[in-house]
DNA sequence: GGGTATCTTGATGGGTCGCTACAGAAGGAG
DNA sequence: CTCCTTCTGTAGCGACCCATCAAGATACCC
């Protein structure tokens, strides 16, 4: 059975990625209806025939760019041969990203909500259920590594997923202030540099006492 | 010569504050003039003839919220004995304020506007300054650290500071998204576990080669 | 060709935005 | 008292917000 009616006269994916940049730059409440169909090169009805409405549209573009920047980085995270290995290569996928040229600067997930207004309740708590399951995918990196045997058996792996996620938001905002990628990778190097003690002292002793 | 004409009704420092608590809880373009004048108990023509416009009231409510939230921190980074217990003063000053009841979480310099929108670009440019400002502040407490000796003299300051400013934006947006105060203080212990080996990793060697 | 389904264009609705004109109210100066 | 200055409440300005309606256009199916 074909498709029936008039054919979409533009490319759905095209102008998700151009929603998506959109929303990535200027957040979901700074980008209007009319800056969308503007960039789109499309109508609103065209928009809304398409997506549904704004907060649709605005959830298609964060699945996108979880496929697009996201992904790759936690990829990274799960394929390093040790978990301290895994972070570096997510944290630097990520500085890779937040600073590349041609691009909105920082993490779409972090920047494009981060205050609480009644009418976008729903998509703030949409964007940190994304920022709790990266902090997720960190700690059960880091609980891999327990099993594999690169990290500590009694390491507090919430603590020090926690404590990388503050280090990665807070490249986020760096990087939309201006930091440069060179800058950014040398807050990754301090992570590093300090990691094996930061992981003795969130390790419970066991065994010993 | 005294004051002319009718007296104002309304008590204009507690109208500040109560202004500055929406919109570090809301954000600046997520707190409308209905909202501050519902909450301030006042009506806009009031507002206006208090504070100007919406944006300068915006720029008096930040400086309020320096001058309570942010100068304590500063000043037991100031006042602790070494840079690194300076610093450690600060974030934990920074976290209970973070996660304090009865208050918006997280710092409104950090959160009230970090996306781009051209009609709010002097504010987004106005706290972007505000946060280089506080690395600024952590980078001298290390020179100072330096010329007082408990920092390396060939430590990359720069890249500490910038390290220490990560953890500590990242604190404010797990605190927004519901972290507890226990929870990111054990982030401040990581960031202090890890200290003396990032610090030697990001010190030049001088003189010995 | 007719029938039907879908998309596109242009023109708005209904609501909220930041802000202000206006007239009345409340004080001091004379 | 009157005059002047300043603040307060009502009411509403123009601009923008998200979303939709009414027509026309363009495809497939018969």
């Amino acid at each position: 059975m074909a498709v029936r009616g008039r054919p979409r006269g533009f490319d759905r994916e095209a102008a998700l990625r151009l929603a998506m940049e959109a929303f990535w730059e200027h957040g979901y409440e700074g980008t209007s209806i009319g800056d969308l169909t503007a960039r789109m090169g499309i109508r609103p009805p065209s928009l809304y025939a398409a997506f549904g409405s704004k907060e649709a549209l605005f959830r298609e573009a964060v699945a996108l760019y979880e496929g697009m920047e996201g992904e790759p980085a936690l990829a990274a995270l799960r394929e390093a041969p040790t978990a301290i290995a895994g972070i570096e290569a997510m944290l630097r996928a990520n500085v890779c990203s937040y600073t590349a040229p041609d691009k909105p600067k920082g993490c779409m997930v972090v920047l494009a909500a981060t205050t609480y207004t009644p009418s976008t309740e729903g998509i703030r708590d949409f964007l940190a259920e994304q920022r709790r399951a990266g902090t997720a995918a960190v700690r059960e990196r880091l609980e891999r590594g327990q099993a594999e045997g690169d990290v500590p058996p009694g390491a507090d792996t919430a603590a020090l997923a926690a404590y990388v996620m503050s280090v990665q938001f807070g490249l986020s905002l760096q990087a939309r202030d201006g930091a440069t990628r060179e800058e950014l990778d040398t807050v990754v190097d301090c992570v590093l540099a300090g990691w094996e003690a930061t992981v003795a002292a969130r390790t419970a002793r066991a065994g010993t006492g």
